[in-house]
DNA sequence: GGTTCTCTGCCGC
DNA sequence: GCGGCAGAGAACC
């Protein structure tokens, strides 16, 4: 048995953490968003090394934190019902003119077609069956939303209904078996690669993680830490992680590539025993 | 179209 | 580890 690797925490490590927490929540509540000065003032720092350990801690730039942020405030202001003119104030943009230019590139569509339900407006679905077990898949307008693995149907019917909680889910229809068809022989053969549109739906940091896991080619393997590397921000193979256990997209979005440093599997959020599978599967037979 | 802000590469302490 | 400049680019007015 190897000895556990410490997890050397350094106190200027625990200190930096801790004044980037504090930028993200002046961020989050601030009204209107402060600049990069106010932020580096706030954390006792120059403005040009502070932007540097921003992005070291969180893969983000400050002030695409900041316009994250404000999406997601944008998002929730427009699900409380109300109008969308309380929305766009409420959600800190101060007029409406810049708001209407921003808010489409934000939500990816109108604000109005987003209220009345747009994104969570109906999803299809269908359970089925592969050589991993019950396998789910989903389909929004955008494209492929879930593709979920486990034991029982109905689990992965009711896992389903939390990820979308205000959506419509719709069981699938004829048309849809062929989509099933093409997602499923896709897990079977990783490798084939699936040309289906993905709806990806994460934070702006899980959706970094996420687009870097495509960048690991089929039987081959990354850490946690070098995909953290990836995406500019080597301190945060923890939260990288986390990102790749947020995954609802199984297999497509690759993260069962994802092990630890030392070569041990570490987890998977659709079980242990399917990542060595799939990876047993991608390995390249010599 | 000018101004201000953001971001990065590079260097110095 | 931290500060700072130069220069490019984006955002803003």
């Amino acid at each position: 048995m190897p000895i556990p690797t410490p997890t050397p925490v350094s106190a200027t490590a625990l200190r930096r953490a801790a004044l980037v927490a504090a930028a993200c929540q002046q961020m989050e509540q601030a009204e209107p968003t402060p600049s990069l000065a106010d932020l580096a003032a706030h954390a006792g720092l120059s403005t040009f090394h502070f932007h540097r350990v921003f992005k070291a801690e969180t893969g983000l730039t400050p002030k695409a934190y900041a316009n994250a942020a404000r999406a997601r405030r944008l998002r929730d202001e427009l699900g409380d019902a109300g109008s969308i003119t309380e929305a766009l104030y409420g959600a800190g943009f101060q007029s409406s003119s810049r708001f209407y230019e921003a808010s489409e590139r934000l939500l990816g569509m109108r604000a109005r077609a987003y209220r009345d339900g747009g994104a969570d407006a109906e999803i299809r679905f269908a359970v089925g069956q592969c050589s991993l077990g019950a396998i789910l898949v989903a389909q929004s307008a955008k494209g492929i939303c879930a593709i979920l693995l486990g034991e029982d149907p109905e689990a992965l019917v009711r896992q389903l209904q939390d990820l979308f909680h205000k959506a419509r889910l719709v069981g699938g229809d004829a048309g849809f078996e062929h989509l099933m068809a093409q997602v499923v022989g896709f897990v079977e053969a990783p490798a084939l690669g699936l040309q289906l549109p993905l709806d990806i739906r994460g934070t702006a940091f899980q959706e970094r993680v996420w687009q870097a896991l495509h960048s690991i080619p089929p039987g081959s393997t990354a850490s946690y830490a070098e995909i953290a590397e990836r995406i500019g921000a080597p301190t945060a193979a923890r939260a990288v992680a986390q990102a790749c256990g947020a995954n609802r997209i199984a297999v497509a979005i690759p993260c069962h590539r994802v092990v630890r440093r030392d070569g041990d599997l570490s987890g998977y959020r659709w079980g242990v025993e399917r990542k060595r599978e799939l990876l047993g599967r991608e390995a390249v037979p010599s």
